[in-house]
DNA sequence: TCTGCGTGTGGG
DNA sequence: CCACACGCAGAA
């Protein structure tokens, strides 16, 4: 038997199938979609069985007994599905990268091996320790003997320069070693002998040795026996009476073990509700491929139509996944699935730590867990009978990874639901153009939930404040007198407050508080951002660091340098100051960085011990308490100003979105926005709760200025030392493309990149839009070849973006 | 003739 | 990607 398999290079030039020979011992064990360790020229590489063939293509190998053989199997289950073999294929294709980066980016990182060199002395040899160096002799007498890591040793060190030597002569030997990180958890646990149950005489002992005699063959830990109510002290007489056998064994970790969850019954469904539900669900049941835009209100209860879903899908033992963006994949939101699914769901979280995800990742793979709710990686899954995708909140940019590889999650559930002939569910109260444009076209079914799911809800009042005619009254200029007495009002009634502050620039950027000098990089026309664990200020394209001085370079004033957008902090002390009954807390990334922190500022605020909820884009999404009756927003116009054709796509998202906030259960909600632009559009049909409204006008926008939809976009950058040069071959791109195009695109350019300079590169660019993607594929492909070639000859780069989400 | 580094190539 | 072969420059 042969293999053929992906070796675990990521590199465009070992990007294809190698065959190798089964050893006979491994034949009834090897499958496809497993790992196995394979001699690789010189190296010793992990490879991915992608086909099991008996017999050779003749043609192909003139030497058949040159094919190496498999050395071993690096796991004894199966890493992926068949069908996520053939989807690494598509990806490979589609986004122009390797088969494994594909199938890397379906795999939790802990699987990922380091290669790892080891040094020992040779057994066959006569060696001499002492004419060993001593620090190799300090190497050898640390690692015991039994070889230390070659990487250890800096390679311009005499000492490398020894054991190179050494190994020459055959003194010392080296093995590769493949390392994976995966620390599986390990806890004292306990498992069944048998013995004459009549011999023990506590009462507590007898009912836990029948406990673990009713399943004689799984191991128990202490803290399992100790929820049956079994203390340690009654286990521990059992092992030391050998009734037990005590040992170390591998469990799963449990991320949500202190999680409290009741079941919950399902809620009975509302009467639009019901038709969504039955709508989607017939697709389920009648496996048929489409897909669904679910366009509810904040508050519609899109949520409980996805929970019913799943429940559908899982009576007819099928699978489903729950796509989430990371943003709003809270405490709340894994309770309430939790609650629903037990046991039958694996949360797939960033902030959970690399075993953790492995470990829920193996629940999938397992067959144990039959949901997964999860952020954009977790489209990739591995189900064998999916049943549903579902993506809450698809208008997130999050579900679109920016690089390695570039993919769009959709694009992937769009795939993964051909091949399982199921529906998706795309839900959101802000769908982005490109998806409610396809609804029009009937390309995805339209679903709307026009009410909210409480019947004593209803949508909030919006106001606006007009910042040109309302002043501020803080020197911080962010609040109004309207603004403040609506607060005022709000926490008199006993009820709560969410403020939202957008983020002026980025918050990990400092900036003099007296000059306004923010630092940039030397190489790189962009500012340093501030790394607060090593106090120094690093260039994000190239690396470049320096320490965070206290004096402003410009100004020379002292002590003035500041992290600029934080604003939460300023504007929770200036509110302090004016309403002193209010109790105030912040939730923005300074005050979550901590693991559990956004957990617990939910909780304390949820159970009342504040009454002021401060925070940007995190306080927007998802948050659904019954006692928040009011929402301000004290910047509306920071997106709405950004140089990009979607601000007002994004503005009217987000203010949605954070007004969604108020009033989500009985009590009326008020929302009052802050803004220099009253007359928008993007902000007048926030205020009157007009989606539709919205995306007309929006669509006229792009219509007449030619971008997304109506136009596909594609932006390339030239890069090269020289600036001249740069120009010089932006210009002939230009040429080329303007001759190959036909009528009805649009180029521009060349022009500087947004970041002109990056690692001392200049950096020009050209925008193309166009409607026949094809044929723009075509030349754009011809650019890369030709420019791929050159690169390696006159160092002139060019990136091709096709549909890029910003132009930087 | 030995050594060191840049470039090129194959890997089943 | 990584290990190794090859060829050429510079030192001895
Ligand atoms: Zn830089
Ligand atoms: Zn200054």
């Amino acid at each position: 038997m042969f293999v053929e398999v992906i070796v675990d290079i990521n590199h465009k030039q070992v990007d294809q199938l190698f065959t190798y020979r089964v050893p006979k011992f491994l034949e009834q064990q090897v499958t496809v979609g497993q790992r196995v360790i394979i001699p690789f020229g010189r190296q010793t590489k992990v490879g991915y069985v992608i086909r099991c063939v008996e017999r050779l293509d003749d043609a192909q190998f003139n030497d058949p007994s040159k094919i190496k053989s498999i050395q071993a199997l690096m796991d004894y289950e199966q890493v992926l599905t068949n069908e996520l073999i053939e989807l690494s294929r598509w990806m490979a294709d589609t986004y122009i990268t390797t088969r494994i980066g594909a199938i890397e980016s379906m795999l939790p990182s802990a699987l990922k091996v380091k290669y790892e060199r080891l040094i020992f002395m040779n057994p066959e040899h006569e060696v001499q320790m002492n004419l060993f160096s001593d620090a190799l002799k300090d190497k050898f007498n640390a690692s015991g003997h039994s070889g230390f890591k070659l990487s250890s040793i800096p390679l311009d060190s005499q000492l490398f320069k020894e054991i190179q030597q050494l190994l020459d002569e055959g003194v010392l030997i080296q093995e590769s070693d493949i390392a994976q990180s995966l620390n599986k958890k390990k806890s004292l646990s306990v498992q069944y002998i048998e013995q004459n149950i009549e011999r023990l005489k506590g009462q507590k002992q007898i009912e836990c040795y029948e406990l673990i005699k009713s399943r004689p063959f799984d191991w128990w830990t202490y803290s399992d026996l100790k929820s049956h109510g079994f203390s340690r002290s009654v286990v521990k007489g059992l092992v030391d009476k050998q009734f037990l056998e005590e040992g170390y064994v591998e469990v799963a970790r449990d991320p949500f073990a202190h999680m409290d969850v009741l079941p919950t019954e399902k809620k009975q469904l509302n009467g639009e509700q019901q038709i969504v539900f039955d709508r989607i669900s017939n697709d389920i049941v009648e496996s048929k491929q489409q897909v669904h835009l679910l366009h509810g209100v904040t508050g519609s209860g899109k949520t409980e139509v996805y929970l019913n879903l799943i429940e559908q899908a899982l009576s007819l033992g099928k699978e489903a996944i729950m796509l989430v963006p990371e943003i709003s994949l809270t405490p709340q939101m894994v309770e309430r699935v939790k609650a629903r699914f037990q046991d039958d769901v694996a949360v797939l979280h960033s902030a959970l730590s690399a075993g953790e995800k492995y470990d829920e990742w193996s629940k999938i793979n397992k067959g144990i867990a039959k949901v997964s709710v999860g952020a954009r990686s977790s489209i990739f899954a591995p189900f064998k009978e999916l049943g549903i995708i579902i993506m809450d909140e698809e208008h997130e940019s999050t579900y679109k990874q920016q690089d390695h590889p570039r993919y769009a999650a959709l694009d992937i559930a769009i795939e993964r639901s051909k091949y399982h002939d199921i529906p998706i569910v795309l839900g959101s109260a802000t769908p982005r153009l490109e998806t409610y444009v396809r609804a029009e076209h009937d390309v995805y079914t339209l679903n709307t939930l026009t009410t909210r799911a409480n019947q004593q809800a209803t949508l909030p009042d919006i106001h606006l404040i007009d910042l040109t005619k309302e002043f501020t009254v803080d020197p911080q200029m962010l609040f109004t007198n309207p603004l403040l007495n609506s607060i005022k009002e709000t926490l008199q009634k006993g009820e709560q407050c969410v403020l939202f502050l957008n983020r002026r620039g980025y918050s990990t950027h400092i900036t003099c508080n007296e000059c306004g000098h923010v630092p940039h990089c030397k190489h790189c026309d962009i500012s340093l951002t501030y790394h607060h664990h090593s106090q120094s200020l690093k260039c994000h394209y190239c690396n470049y660091e320096e320490k965070k001085s206290h004096q402003c370079l410009s100004c020379h004033a002292q002590n003035s340098m500041e992290l600029i957008g934080v604003g939460t902090e300023r504007a929770a002390e200036t509110l302090g100051e004016l309403i002193p009954e209010a109790k105030i807390v912040r939730m923005d990334n300074d005050t979550t960085r901590k693991k559990g922190a956004h957990e617990r500022i939910f909780n304390q605020f949820g159970q009342g011990e504040y009454n002021v909820l401060i925070g940007t884009q995190m306080v927007a999404k998802g948050l659904d308490f019954p006692n928040v009756t009011f929402v301000g927003v004290l910047n509306a116009d920071t997106q709405l100003n950004l140089p990009d054709f979607r601000a007002s796509e994004h503005t009217f998202q987000l203010l949605t979105q954070v007004s969604g906030r108020a009033g989500r259960a009985d009590k009326a909600g008020q929302v009052y926005i802050q803004t220099f632009n009253p007359t928008h559009y993007a902000i007048k049909h926030v205020v009157s709760k007009d989606y539709l409204a919205f995306y007309q006008e929006e669509m006229a926008y792009r219509k007449m200025a030619k971008y997304p939809p109506y136009f596909y976009m594609t932006l390339i950058v030239i890069e090269h030392d020289d600036m001249d040069v740069t120009l010089q071959h932006a210009h002939y791109i230009y040429q080329y493309i303007d001759q190959q195009m036909n009528k009805g695109c649009y180029l521009l350019g060349p022009t500087p990149s947004p970041v002109s300079k990056v690692k001392d590169k200049y950096r020009y660019q050209l925008l193309i839009k166009y409607k026949q993607q094809n044929q723009m594929n075509h030349i754009l492909y011809q650019i890369d070849q030709q420019y791929r070639s050159l690169y390696q000859t006159d160092r002139i780069a060019v990136h091709i973006y096709i549909n890029p989400d910003h132009f930087m």
